[in-house]
RNA sequence: GGGGUCGUAGUUAAGCUGGUUAUAACGCCGGCCUGUCACGCCGGAGGGCGCGAGUUCGAGCCUCGUCGACCCCGCCA
């Protein structure tokens, strides 16, 4: 074996390296990022995961060594002792870390070569992804992604942290476990001993760690792996983490407050900012009211303005005809400033962008000197339209759009807008942390597809007590004891009390038109383990992935994640999936029939 | 399942209304250079345009299909 490593071991990392060392001897290890070969000295940028380190070869130092040292290329692993020192005057790099020195080389080891990497290491590679996810070992040596992974370890570390100094134990829960066709699509895992049956990857350890809770360990977390077998997304990943949390005899505000704890923790110490708690909180239906979606991004403003009673009466067709037939007219107005910025083609491409939310046209009105500019104003009474001015506040210059459709197609359109124009304009300030708490959500939804209630979190949510009545009445208007946690207008976080009485299960269960077998065959452990004294309890689960592409700017889930998938969820690095032999489907008596 | 963007040397891109030997930069290889740090200078190699059809005298440019990456809708209790 080496010397190197055996006897002469690593002093520093590359990147730690700095003008206190000037005058030591230091063995560093790494990879070879840039060489400038002068004939007689040659400079290498040695990099660890720490960062970067120039290194000198000198033949006045060591012949031997300045000659090995031509065999070096980039992302050469090399092993080299010298001596740190201040470089000379006016040789300083001020774009690096360790640019006031400089190691002089006394001994090189090569431990080994590399073919030349089909991409740049340097800075921002803008390689396309194909190629990075192919070669994802090398695209993980840059130092941006080597930063969000460093980033997400100190998150889990710290969470871990905080979780187990309030009291909260880590338990793991069955990845192979029991397929629950409610929710999203499940990854199967066919079994060998039981032929013809299936496991399933969890989505989340829901009912386990409501087990845990009816089991007594009164704190629960875990930071845990989650399969869901949908369609990708910037941000969604088929596997994805979450910091699991359950909590018995709490209520709602004993969960919030603990949370925004772990929050504050998280970002001052992974971060070093601090968080205002407690965070504000926002009824659903306000946040569809005001900004169109239950994950309002609250760093700015271009609220939703309902024009619906001003309107009603309008001799405009469109609205009538949408206003009559329970619609809604919605609107955003764009000041002046950043109105003006929006053109009229621009326009046509904000009617196609709502176009993709089923919205079939976008109105618009302009505030102009000489009045309003606006192909629809001319069918609205003056009235009207001072009323809209009161309304939206109108100035010089304003820019109104218009949407007017079902109340989901106005929500979904003008709040997706809304993110749209922010972006477009440059509306958000860099660095914002805009958390909020999303309550009162309604426990069940109808589905147009499933013709039947669903449940809009999951059916073991509990629902307010005082809207119980509604279960025989109303059932869209039953508010669910559930939050979500809202940061940037993305959801970081969801949970809720839980159901504990097996009587008021039974009848959420009948209320979403789940026969009693059909329970029973689903759930019934669960529903056994609820009548041997389920404790009041709740909880909260956040999406680890997600908190890390905020907390580091990331665009792409992928860039916090060692090893992602693609949208049509393969791996490029590993070729997964792929076929297996006749052998291993023979053992589990399955058979390709398509 | 649907809509959109993209696919040209190792990489990133350019390639005019279809027209002889397909450009550039970086990277790579060789040479020179003792202070560079996106080192510099000189020289060189490297692709037939994702793949497959078609239209045409002629296709990287047009048409159709197909594969792949990304973004979005549906989907994600």
């Amino acid at each position: 074996m080496s010397d190197f490593i055996t006897n002469k071991k690593r002093t520093h990392y590359c990147g730690t390296v700095c003008a206190a060392d000037a005058g030591k001897e230091v063995i560093l290890m790494g990879w070879a990022h840039r060489r400038r070969d002068h004939g007689g000295v040659i400079f290498v940028d040695l990099r660890d995961r720490e960062g970067l380190v120039q290194i000198v070869f000198n033949p006045e130092i060591s012949p031997d060594v300045h000659h090995e040292a031509h065999k070096i290329r980039s992302e050469f692993v090399l092993a080299v002792k010298g001596k740190v020192r201040k470089r000379p005057e006016g040789m300083e790099n001020p774009h690096l870390k360790s640019g006031e020195i400089e190691v002089m080389v006394s001994e090189l080891e090569i431990f080994n070569e590399a073919r030349t990497p089909p991409f740049l290491l340097d800075g921002e590679a803008d390689i396309s992804e194909n190629i990075r996810l192919k070669y994802r070992y090398l695209d993980l040596r840059r130092p941006e992604l080597q930063k969000n992974l460093i980033l997400r370890s100190y998150v889990a570390a710290e969470a871990r942290h905080f979780l187990h100094d309030a009291g909260f134990i880590e338990v793991e829960t069955p990845f192979l476990t029991k397929s629950t066709p409610e929710g999203a699509r499940d990854y199967l895992v066919p079994s060998r001993i039981n032929h013809g049956m299936f496991y399933a990857l969890p989505q989340s350890p829901q009912l386990f760690k409501q087990l845990l809770m009816i089991s007594g360990f009164d704190r629960y977390y875990q930071i845990v792996r989650c399969f869901r077998d949908e369609d990708l997304r910037a941000d969604r990943q088929p596997e994805f983490t979450q910091i699991d949390i359950e909590m018995s005899f709490i209520a709602e505000d004993d969960i919030i407050s603990i949370m925004e704890g772990l929050m504050a923790h998280i970002f001052k110490t992974c971060l070093g900012k601090t968080l205002n708690t407690p965070f504000p909180r926002l009824a659903y239906h306000d946040a569809i009211a005001c900004y169109g979606r239950d994950n309002p991004d609250v760093r700015f403003g271009l609220k939703l303005q309902e024009l619906t009673d001003i309107l009603k009466d309008a001799e405009f067709k469109l609205f009538q005809e949408v206003i009559s037939t329970g619609g809604l007219v919605k609107a955003i107005k764009i000041d002046a400033e950043h109105g003006k910025q929006i053109s009229r083609k621009d326009l046509d491409g904000l009617k196609d962008f709502v176009g993709t939310y089923g919205a079939k046209g976008l109105a618009w009105a302009r505030l102009q000197p000489e009045g309003w500019a606006s192909p629809i104003f001319k069918f609205l009474k003056p009235a009207e339209v001072q009323q809209i001015n009161e309304k939206m506040e109108a100035k010089d210059g304003d820019l109104i759009l218009f949407l007017a459709d079902t109340p989901k197609v106005v929500h979904d359109a003008l709040g997706n807008l809304r993110n749209h124009l922010a972006k477009k304009l440059n509306l958000i300030e860099a660095d914002q942390l805009a958390f909020v708490w999303v309550t009162e959500f309604p426990l069940m939804e109808y589905s147009d597809t499933e013709k039947r209630f669903m449940s809009t979190h999951h059916p073991f949510t509990s629902p307010v007590i005082e809207d119980m009545p509604l279960l025989k009445t109303d059932l869209g208007k039953i508010r669910a004891r559930a939050y979500d946690l809202v940061l940037n207008g993305s959801e970081i976080g969801g949970g809720s009390i839980r159901i504990h009485r097996p009587d008021v299960q039974a009848m959420i269960f009948d209320a979403l038109g789940l026969s009693q077998e059909e329970v029973r065959r689903k759930f019934g452990f669960f529903i056994d383990a609820l009548e041997y004294g389920a404790p009041p309890h709740g909880g909260i689960a956040f999406g680890l992935d997600r908190l890390i592409m905020i907390m580091a700017g990331a665009e792409s889930i992928r860039d916090v994640i060692a090893f992602p998938k693609t949208q049509k969820a393969t791996c490029l690095l590993s070729e997964a999936p792929s076929t297996v032999e006749i052998g291993q489907l023979m053992e589990l008596s399955l058979k390709i029939v398509s």
